[in-house]
DNA sequence: CGGTTTTGACCCGCGC
DNA sequence: GCGCGGGTCAAAACCG
């Protein structure tokens, strides 16, 4: 691997990121100070040389140049220049200062006061941009946490189906039969997935450990804090482990903490607690991305702590583990893995939900996979027996983009791959037919279904079967996901899953933005990619993806 | 010096 | 029970 040579420090990493709040708020202010001194301490030649300091907001300077030249010519050529000047740009700026000298009485005070007035100017448009800066940060945010919010909403909707479904079962089989089990399964009325349920135990439990009846199969995250916890009373729980214990408590904390409008909407503790399972199996959704890359891993504009590798079976290629370092209790984890068979396609899975502003360059993806998680769960999971069945080892497509997205809800984790290795012609058949108007509907103007016709080759490589039976489509770094041997049962589901996946616009969207900006990241062009992480690659990914984010 | 990467060890679930 | 494979940890090495 070429972790060695690309490997570098974290200062790179969050210099390069542009994290919104590193950026928008140093600048501004070395600005003022910088520009206020020269206009106010400096004579006509002090402030020319002052122009070349670029270390300064160009903004800035611009004003402090055009005061001087109006200064310089008031100075010098008398009131008929001045009041040329006075008719230029600074209109405001002029005439206020003109009639404070009137009052004051002297023409070098009237100066003087123009300087001020520069001066304050100059500020004040620092100020402006300043908070143009935050604005767009806020921003931002605040699609983010609507996005997180549709997110779960959708996902909540589909518990409460999911729960009345489970009701009207119950009375059913109530009905037909009384024997004990299903009187038990009554008085515990809201049964949700097994699986479902043990993903939510494992972070109620950390937070609230009065629940001790929880029992049954182990999920992978229990699985995970019991090993955790383990080895936290086997080494006598070093500094470094409370940490990492700290960190994942609060990251099911933060997690919900990131959604704060839905959590109190809830009024029994029963559907609290559904909640919490439903973000603790968002956590465990995952969502895939291949893509052709030569870089070591897809830049998707977070910061990622590599924490492990491994070897997978049946792939000579290493698969990496990297957490998101972009807060410290992000839960956000992914794993980067070359395919076996193609070794310039890249992997790229990402499990959980970002508890923290991103920047631009990394909304598209995040939203991606937070939508395509809650997607991919609230349209998986089968809603007549509330377990997921073991014959759900399935796969499907969406039909809105054949080749683009898989669906493999394999025990225990369903995943959602996204297939971009055919990128270079994505943008050309994001509408096949006109089969598939709605979930485009939302689509940013670049993105919206041009007249460019479906790309044929492409169509023809993304067949249902092909890309079932192509061993290629497997994610192969990911838990235990089997090719597809479809059952009526789960057609059925998938055939749901696919349904809501694509009929989200939100999502699709959401999907489109993602793939686009990582089209943008991974096209081979980008040389300075090939042997460097994401850091390298941050700000140009900045640039290229605030265009498709904005939109 | 602080953050990241490397890498061996550990734990757990699963299949036999 | 044992081995295998996946996922994670954490000390050491590395880097800027």
């Amino acid at each position: 691997m070429d972790n060695g040579g690309s490997s570098g420090g974290g200062r790179p990493l969050s210099d390069n990121h542009s994290h919104p709040s590193a950026f928008s708020f140093s600048k501004p202010f070395k600005m003022d100070g910088g520009g206020g001194g020269v206009v106010v301490g400096g004579g006509v030649s002090s402030l020319v040389p002052n122009r070349r300091i670029n270390e300064m907001d160009f903004f800035a300077q611009k004003e402090t140049a055009r005061v001087d030249v109006k200064r310089e010519t008031t100075a010098h050529d008398g009131l008929v220049q001045g009041f040329h000047i006075n008719t230029g740009l600074n209109l405001h700026l002029a005439s206020g200062g003109s009639e404070k000298s009137s009052v004051d009485g002297g023409t070098s005070p009237s100066n003087k006061e123009k300087l001020n007035m520069s001066d304050k100017m100059v500020g004040l448009r620092a100020e402006l941009e300043n908070m143009n800066k935050e604005n767009k940060q806020l921003r931002a945010m605040l699609s983010q946490v609507n996005n997180n919010y549709s997110a779960l909403q959708m996902h909540v909707v589909t518990l409460m189906q999911r729960q009345h479904n489970r009701r009207a079962e119950i009375s059913l089989a109530n009905e037909v039969n009384t024997e004990g089990k299903v009187g038990e399964r009554n008085r515990n009325e809201t049964i949700v997935p097994r699986q479902f349920m043990d993903l939510g135990r494992a972070s109620m439990a950390e937070k609230d450990e009065s629940s001790p009846s929880w029992s049954g199969s182990r999920s992978p995250q229990t699985n995970e804090d019991a090993s955790r916890e383990s080895r936290r009373r086997k080494t006598g729980s070093t500094s470094n482990e409370n940490k990492d214990g700290g960190r994942e408590e609060s990251s099911d904390q933060s997690l919900q903490g990131g959604l704060p409008n839905k959590v109190p909407k809830f009024n029994c503790s029963q559907n609290v607690e559904q909640a919490s399972e439903a973000m603790s199996m968002m956590r465990k959704a995952r969502v895939s991305v291949r893509a052709r890359s030569e870089a070591s891993m897809i830049s998707d504009g977070c910061q990622w702590r590599k924490y492990g590798q491994k070897m997978a079976k049946g792939n000579p290629c290493p698969r990496a583990y990297y957490r998101c370092t972009m807060a410290t209790a992000c839960p956000v984890r992914k794993q980067v893995q070359r395919s076996a068979e193609d070794r310039t396609v890249l992997i790229t899975t990402y499990e959980g939900h970002h508890n923290h502003p991103l920047p631009p360059a990394a909304m598209a993806m995040a939203s991606t996979t937070s939508a395509a998680a809650t997607m991919l769960l609230s349209g998986s999971m089968p809603s007549s027996d509330g377990i997921m069945s073991s014959s759900f080892h399935s796969r499907t497509m969406f039909p809105c983009s054949p080749s683009l997205a898989t669906i493999s809800a394999s025990a225990p984790f369903p995943t959602i791959t996204l297939d971009l290795t055919h990128s270079p012609n994505l943008l050309q058949h994001q509408r096949p037919n006109a089969q598939f108007h709605v979930p485009f509907q939302n689509l940013p103007q670049n993105f919206a279904p041009g007249s460019h016709a479906f790309n044929p080759v492409l169509h023809s490589q993304s067949k249902f079967s092909a890309l079932q039976s192509s061993p290629e489509m497997q994610p192969p770094q990911v838990g235990t996901e089997q090719v597809l041997k479809p059952s009526s049962s789960s057609s059925d589901t998938v055939t749901a899953a696919t349904a809501a996946i694509t009929a989200d616009p939100n999502f699709t969207a959401a999907l489109v933005a993602a793939i686009t900006s990582i089209i943008g990241n991974v096209h081979p062009n980008n040389s300075s990619n090939s042997s460097t992480n994401t850091r390298s690659t941050n700000v140009d990914n900045n640039i290229g993806n605030s265009n498709l984010v904005g939109n």
